[in-house]
DNA sequence: TTAACAACTGAATTATATTCTTTTATTCGT
DNA sequence: ACGAATAAAAGAATATAATTCAGTTGTTAA
């Protein structure tokens, strides 16, 4: 697949990622384009899969996931097999599963309710998974950002 | 602020996380009301802080963003301080930024072109930072999942 | 130079968003 | 349990937006 963006495709993502609801007409008024045009670029971009999904950020507290972790994961399997890195993201807490360079092993980033529901989870889910060996816990105590934009360039060249 | 959410609330927030591109009509159908009431709930959760954002995901290979790593930063500063975690956040190829439990330091989520860009950022903006001691970085090799879509249950009780 | 293709415009149509009034539910105090 | 106060929903009207498509312009490559 190939991505020949232009500087206008540069545009659409970085209004479309500071906020994906924006709807095509504004886009189209922001670009100084017709609708028509703006809407197929879009289209193009998703089919090109360049523009992956589009989520809701949703504040956790008000969801009672109070709780944040990473996770390291040490695993017993041959490099390149990634049957574990499948099963880790399966279960529903675990919102990213990282292939790590190193020993064999996974980070995995947790959002639970509490340090009860962490615990659970790590004997009931996490111990259960073949191939798991050991795994490191870092406790999130406060998070300062959380947005996950990417940069987007102004051009690439 | 309270979050007094009922199952049609965690309805929407669950749309919305899948898709948060979905419209007010097509929401309006999937819980068989009036688009004119659903409307006034999305508003209003925006307005309580419960939808914080909505983000589309960009395809990082599309921009040339080959490069994932977690930086253990170790910092040398008051707990309870988060100057350093401020400073980190302003730097646009770090996109998470947490202060974790252990020892005085936070965990933050990098994106950039290679491992050329990231010794850059890593001599020219982190090591500038004041108060950062030392730092130990991860190597993504791949990623299984980041999707980042909490838990939403199906009632609050 | 021109055929083939890609991207854009503009207009028409269909669908959606938004506002507001009326109606229906829910909550709360007594 | 009752009615007043408040909140939520429906429905209708209007404003905006999405979508489609025919026609035009621009670009590429033989």
């Amino acid at each position: 697949m190939e991505y020949k963006l232009d500087e206008i495709d540069l545009k659409i993502l970085r209004m479309m990622q500071d906020n994906a609801r924006i709807n095509n007409a504004e886009l189209a008024r922001e670009l100084g384009m017709a609708p028509s045009a703006v809407l197929e670029r879009v289209k193009k971009l998703e089919q090109k899969e360049v523009l992956l999904a589009y989520y809701a950020k949703i504040n956790p507290i008000a969801l009672n996931q109070k709780m944040l972790s990473f996770i390291f994961i040490k695993v017993d399997e041959i490099i390149g097999d990634e049957r574990t890195g499948r099963l880790l993201a399966e279960i529903p807490e675990v919102l990213e599963v990282h292939d790590i360079a190193g020993d064999d092993g996974y980070l995995i980033k947790v959002r639970t309710q509490d340090s009860l529901a962490l615990v659970h989870l790590m004997r009931n889910s996490l111990s259960k998974i073949d191939g798991v060996i050991s795994t490191r816990t870092i406790i999130v105590l406060q998070t300062v950002k959380e947005d996950n934009k990417i940069i987007v360039p102004v051009s690439l060249d």
